[in-house]
DNA sequence: TCTGTACCTAGAGTTAGCTCTAAGTATTAT
DNA sequence: ATAATACTTAGAGCTAACTCTAGGTACAGA
């Protein structure tokens, strides 16, 4: 099976525009045209767009992904530098959760306070309140910096 | 108390550059200045950049902080436009660490996959033991979508 | 043959958030 | 007094990842 660049479209919700961007940085090396240069996308380069979305949601920059398809395409003598490409990614993604889950907690901290002050209509008199003074003690090193 | 751009540099870690870049996009709107044109910030700047460090670590825009900082300049009239903006963040960081699990586990699949294939130095005979086969099935709704 | 749609390339433009440069003023230490 | 350091402004430059434009080709249906 093979596919036009609009039917890649409809099965990606990527442009038209941003599949050839991504052939011009080298992540579709693949991808064949017909003698009037029409390209016709394999159910391998679809495979590998997929690929790409999944390297890009972790974070990964287009030249890093272009960097690991050249690995793929080298063959096994590279599999040391994809396995370490991995295990970085997992570990920047698992300081990313940290990151995220203590920038949460504040928000969330700030969500509640608002609840409280839409409540009473006034926003000193909520961060007053000794359940909010308490939160906010047990949430923030300098708890002042979060009277903002 | 107040402090010269290079004290607030040393305590916040960022640049003078963007100290001054953020003062024109509105972020820092009581920073005084003395006669010669030279920036004192005061305490309650600090605190300020603590919050805004906060703000965009949650993924705000510049824009969106200014537009914080203004509601909070207008007072409790504007208590219920802070209050959605916190409920959406929470929401957006929800929705976004949903995503990162999904991500984390695809990349830590490629990681098992990896360390085994660099063990027996050959990508296919990995991708085909039972126990990958079986933990690709487990992870994904198009399992072949992952042997790029 | 005409009309419309889908496709092509090369290259310019956009956006966010800095980051840096140039040219000058002010302050501090010796 | 002089040298070094810190500060000022306006505005240009940078990077990533698109996003769009202009001008053209290819082909299908009425």
């Amino acid at each position: 099976m093979s596919y036009s660049i609009g039917e890649v479209v409809k099965k990606t919700g990527l442009s038209a525009h941003t599949l050839r961007y991504y052939e011009k940085e080298g992540l579709l090396p693949f991808v064949k045209k017909n003698a009037s240069g029409v390209r016709a996308y394999s159910d391998e380069d679809l495979r590998w767009l997929t690929m790409i979305e999944c390297l890009k949601d972790s974070g990964l920059q287009i030249k890093e992904i272009r960097q690991y398809i050249e690995w793929f395409n080298e063959g096994d003598s590279t599999l040391p530098q994809r396995l370490s490409l991995f295990e970085n990614r997992r570990k920047i993604l698992e300081k990313e959760m940290a990151r995220l889950t203590v920038v949460m907690n504040k928000i969330r901290y700030k969500e509640l306070l608002y609840r409280e002050a839409v409540r009473v209509g006034n926003l000193d008199v909520a961060t007053n309140e000794r359940r909010f003074q308490h939160l906010k003690k047990k949430l923030f090193e300098s708890p002042d910096d979060f009277d903002k």
